[in-house]
DNA sequence: AGCACGCCGACT
DNA sequence: GTCGGCGTGCTC
C-alpha cells in the first residue's frame, strides 16, 4: 500500500502536491520528486494524508534525504505563519527561508561539530615542529593553549589532517563546547543600563518584548551582550539582527573578544552560499548558541531559543520588498512568542511602529539617555539658513568656514549628502528640455567620471549626450549636486585637504571600506564626502564635523514615512559627530529652518518629533494607528493596471471598519518599462483586514487569469505608502 | 513560475 | 504547405 504524503515544492501556488512513498516519511525531510518530468527538491509537509486527486496521477518520491537533519516543528509553524500572513505561497516562501545548499539536489554534507583541542602531557612533552614549517609551529603554539577546529583551519590550511594526526598519536585532548564561561570579560554596566538589564534578566523564559531606546554611543551593544551573556549561561540560544550594512564585521569583532568560547552562526548576505549553508545546518542540528544575520538569518531553524535582539529595529532593510514581503522585525517577534522568550528592539530612533507599541504598553520601553562614555557629550546641532545666500558649488558660507577652521585645527570632518553622482539632473539652458529616463518616472543622473547618464531606479545607461534632442542647443547645465560634484568643489576651495568619497559607486569592492577605515584611523584624510553608507556602521572617534547639505527633499515629498525616515538619518549621522571627548559640530543646510523636525532634531529629542508625527497619523488614520495592505498592478500601460484594481473592488462587498484608498497612481508610477497602481486597504481590525485580503487575494487571481500582462502583489504592512 | 498545447499570420 | 507568435491552462 503507497503511503500518500503532501510535499511542498517550490513553485508559486497556494496548495501542495501529492505523492506517494511505500513508508511513512517524517514531517520536514528533504526529498526529491519528478515534477513536469524534471527532478526538484521538495520537503515533506504532511504524510499519511488521503489524496484529493485521481491516485493514477501520483508519481513516487524519487529519493529521500533520510540521513539529513530534517526542519523541526517550529521552523514548519514559523513558515507555515510566514506564507499565511504575507500572502506567499508556502513553497515559495519555504524556499526563500533556505539557504541555497538545500535547494539542490545533492545530499547535504553534515556540518562539521566544532571541537576544542588542546595539547595534553603527552603532547606538550615531544618536540614542536621546527621553524622551518612556521606554520604548523604556529599551529602547535595555538594547541598548547587550546583552539577550536574552525580556528585552526585559518591558521593551517590542512589543520585537519595534522589535528588527526596528533590525535592518533596520543597528543591532543578534546575540550568540550560546554565548558561556557561567559563570566570571564564582562563589562561594567552604568545605572541606566544595569536597570535595562536587570529588567529584562528578570522576564527570561517567558515571552515578552522590549524596546531598548538608547541614544547613540549609550552603550546599548553592551546591555545586549550582558543580557545575551545570562541565555548562554542557562544553555540557550540567541538570534541576533541587525540591517543591511558594514556593521556585522564589527559587531562579531565584539562578540568574538566578549563570548570566545560561544560558537557563532553567521547569516549575511554577503556570506558565500556554501558558508551559509554550512551555518544554517549548524545552527539546525543545535550546535550552535548565537545566530547573527540580516532579516534572512530570522528563518535560521535554531534550538532553545532564549533571546532575541533586533539593533537598529527602525532600519527598512529588515522589510523585503520584492517576492516574499516579509518584515524581519515582526517575524522575530513571532518566533519570540513562540519560543516564550523575550525579544529586545533596540534603536536610538524607533520606528514608529515600535514606540506606538510601546505606549500602548505591548513593548516595554527602556530608556538610556546617557552616553556610555562619561565624558562623551551630544553635538551640537546647528540650523543653517540657506534660503536667501547665494551657495559656492552647493556650499554655504558658514559650511565653508567651519570646514576651513576644522581643517586649520586638524580635525577630521564629514560632508554628508544623500545623492550619488555628479548631479541629478541634466536640462537644456535653451529650451529646458530634461533627460528622463525611458523606463521609469526618474531623471537620469549624470555620472561625470563614469561619461554617462544613469537611471538610479532601473540602471539604464545612455552616453552623456553633446546636445539637446529637442532643440539642438550644445549648452547643457547640470542641475544640482551629487557627491562628484561636491568631491571637486571641495578639492578646488580646498586645495590642500586630504578629501575621499565613500558611497554606493566609490565602494565597490569589498576592500575599499576597510582601505578607507584605515586611512582614517591613520589620520591620512581630512575630509570626506559621503551618503547613507556613512552614517551607519563605523564609529570615528575623531570626526567632530558634521555637515549635512540637503536635508530638503524629503520634507516636500508625499511619502508618508519620509519624514520619520529624514529624522532618522541625520539623527544618526548627527551621532557620529564627536564620541570622544570633544562635543562635535553639525550643520544643517536648509531651505526650510522653521520646519518643526529641526526643533526637535536640535534638542536630539526622538521622543518630542515620534509624538507629534504620531498625532499627525491618528488623524490621517495611518499607520501604526491602523493596519494597512497594499494590493499593487503593474502593466505596460498605467489604464490596465488601474482598470484591473477598479475591476478587483467592484467584485467586493466591503464589511464595515475596512476602507478602502485608491485605485491610484503609486508614488513612481513608472519603474523598469512598467506603470504600476495600488489600492490601500486598511482597518483597526487585524483579522478583518486579513479576511478581507484573502477574498481580494482571490479575485485578483481569478482576473489576473484573464489578462496576462498585468502582474499583481499584496504587500502587508507595506513601507512605501 | 515554466512549459506544453493550440490556433492564426509571413516565409522557404 | 510550414515555422513561430504568445494566449490559456495545468502542474501531484
Amino acid at each position: 500500500m503507497p503511503i500518500y504524503h503532501q510535499v511542498a515544492l517550490n513553485i508559486p501556488l497556494f496548495k501542495l502536491m501529492t505523492y506517494r512513498h511505500d513508508k511513512v516519511l517524517p514531517i520536514g525531510t528533504r526529498v526529491i520528486v519528478p515534477f513536469r518530468g524534471k527532478p526538484k527538491v521538495a520537503f515533506i509537509w504532511e504524510s499519511q494524508i488521503k489524496p484529493d486527486i485521481d491516485e493514477e496521477k501520483i508519481l513516487p518520491i524519487t529519493t529521500v534525504f533520510d540521513n539529513e537533519p530534517r526542519l523541526n516543528k517550529d521552523w514548519i509553524e514559523l513558515l507555515e505563519f510566514t506564507s499565511r500572513y504575507y500572502h506567499y505561497p508556502l513553497g515559495a516562501s519555504i524556499f526563500t527561508a533556505i539557504p541555497a545548499g538545500m535547494k539542490k539536489s545533492k545530499q547535504l554534507s553534515y556540518p562539521i561539530v566544532d571541537k576544542t583541542f588542546i595539547l595534553n602531557k603527552t603532547g606538550l612533552e615531544q618536540k614542536a615542529p621546527s621553524q622551518h614549517h612556521h606554520k604548523l609551529l604556529a599551529l602547535w603554539n595555538a594547541l598548547a593553549l587550546g583552539i577550536k577546529l574552525s580556528a585552526a583551519k585559518n591558521i593551517h590550511a590542512r589543520a585537519i589532517h595534522y589535528l588527526n594526526q596528533w590525535q592518533e598519536l596520543g597528543y591532543l585532548d578534546e575540550i568540550s563546547n560546554h565548558t561556557i564561561n561567559v563570566k570571564e570579560g564582562a563589562v561594567k554596566l552604568n545605572e541606566q543600563q544595569f536597570l535595562a538589564y536587570k529588567t529584562i534578566c528578570d522576564s527570561l523564559n517567558s515571552f515578552k518584548s522590549f524596546l531598548l531606546f538608547g541614544i547613540t554611543g549609550s552603550g546599548k551593544t553592551e546591555t545586549y551582550f550582558e543580557v545575551m551573556a545570562e541565555v548562554f549561561s542557562q544553555g540557550k540560544s540567541v538570534l541576533f539582527l541587525l540591517p543591511e550594512i558594514n556593521l556585522t564585521e564589527q559587531l562579531l569583532a565584539r562578540f568574538a573578544k566578549r563570548f570566545p568560547d560561544i560558537s557563532c552562526a553567521l547569516l549575511h548576505s554577503r556570506n558565500s552560499d556554501g558558508e551559509r549553508t554550512q551555518d544554517y545546518l549548524s545552527a539546525l542540528c543545535g550546535q550552535v548558541q548565537l545566530v547573527i544575520g540580516t532579516r534572512l538569518a530570522v528563518f535560521t531553524p535554531i534550538k532553545n531559543l532564549g533571546l532575541i535582539v533586533v539593533d537598529e529595529e527602525h532600519d527598512s532593510s529588515f522589510k523585503q520588498d520584492n517576492e516574499l514581503r516579509y518584515h524581519a522585525r515582526d517575524l522575530a517577534i513571532w518566533r519570540a512568542k513562540q519560543a516564550q522568550c523575550p525579544i529586545i528592539l533596540g534603536s536610538a530612533t524607533p520606528s514608529l511602529e515600535s514606540f506606538y507599541a510601546a505606549q500602548n504598553k505591548r513593548y516595554q520601553l527602556l530608556s538610556i539617555t546617557r552616553r556610555a562614555k562619561e565624558n562623551a557629550r551630544l553635538p551640537e546641532i546647528l540650523i543653517d539658513n540657506v534660503r536667501h545666500q547665494k551657495l559656492t558649488e552647493g556650499l554655504s558660507q558658514r559650511t565653508i568656514e567651519l570646514l576651513q577652521q576644522n581643517l586649520k585645527n586638524g580635525g577630521l570632518s564629514l560632508v554628508y549628502l544623500n545623492r550619488r553622482g555628479f548631479a541629478p539632473a541634466l536640462f537644456c539652458s535653451d529650451c529646458g528640455y530634461s533627460f528622463s529616463c525611458p523606463n521609469c518616472s526618474a531623471k537620469m543622473v549624470l555620472h561625470r567620471t563614469a561619461h554617462h547618464l544613469r537611471c538610479h531606479h532601473c540602471n539604464h545607461q545612455i552616453p552623456i549626450p553633446a546636445y539637446c534632442p529637442d532643440c539642438g542647443n550644445v549648452d547643457l547645465s547640470a542641475i544640482g549636486f551629487g557627491t562628484q560634484r561636491i568631491e571637486d568643489a571641495l578639492k578646488k576651495i580646498f586645495p590642500t585637504a586630504r578629501i575621499a568619497r565613500v558611497d554606493r559607486d566609490s565602494m565597490s569592492h569589498k576592500n575599499d571600506w576597510q582601505e578607507i577605515c584605515n586611512h582614517i584611523l591613520e589620520r591620512k584624510l581630512d575630509i570626506i564626502v559621503g551618503t547613507q553608507i556613512l552614517a551607519k556602521g563605523h564609529d570615528f572617534d575623531q570626526l567632530n564635523l558634521v555637515t549635512v547639505l540637503n536635508a530638503d527633499g524629503s520634507l516636500y515629498s508625499a511619502d508618508l514615512r519620509a519624514r520619520e525616515r529624514l529624522f532618522a538619518e541625520l539623527m544618526q549621522v548627527s551621532g557620529r559627530a564627536g564620541r570622544d571627548k570633544s562635543a562635535g559640530k553639525v550643520l544643517i543646510q536648509t531651505q526650510l529652518p522653521d520646519n518643526p523636525i529641526f526643533h526637535d532634531l536640535k534638542r536630539q529629542d526622538y521622543i518630542s518629533f515620534a509624538q507629534s508625527e504620531l498625532n499627525l497619523r491618528h488623524s490621517f488614520r495611518a499607520p501604526p494607528c491602523v493596519y494597512v495592505a497594499a494590493c499593487r498592478a503593474d502593466a505596460p500601460q498605467l489604464d490596465d493596471a488601474m482598470q484591473f484594481l477598479r475591476d478587483t473592488l467592484q467584485q467586493l462587498t466591503l464589511p464595515e471598519n475596512i476602507y478602502t484608498y485608491g485605485p491610484a497612481p503609486q508614488l513612481m508610477v513608472r519603474l523598469s518599462g512598467r506603470e504600476r497602481a495600488q489600492i490601500f486597504i486598511e482597518s483597526t481590525n487585524r483579522a478583518l483586514l486579513h479576511n478581507i485580503i484573502n477574498t481580494i487575494a482571490n479575485v485578483m487571481q481569478k482576473l489576473a487569469k484573464k489578462r496576462s500582462k498585468i502582474h499583481h502583489v499584496i504587500d502587508i504592512d507595506p513601507i512605501e505608502c
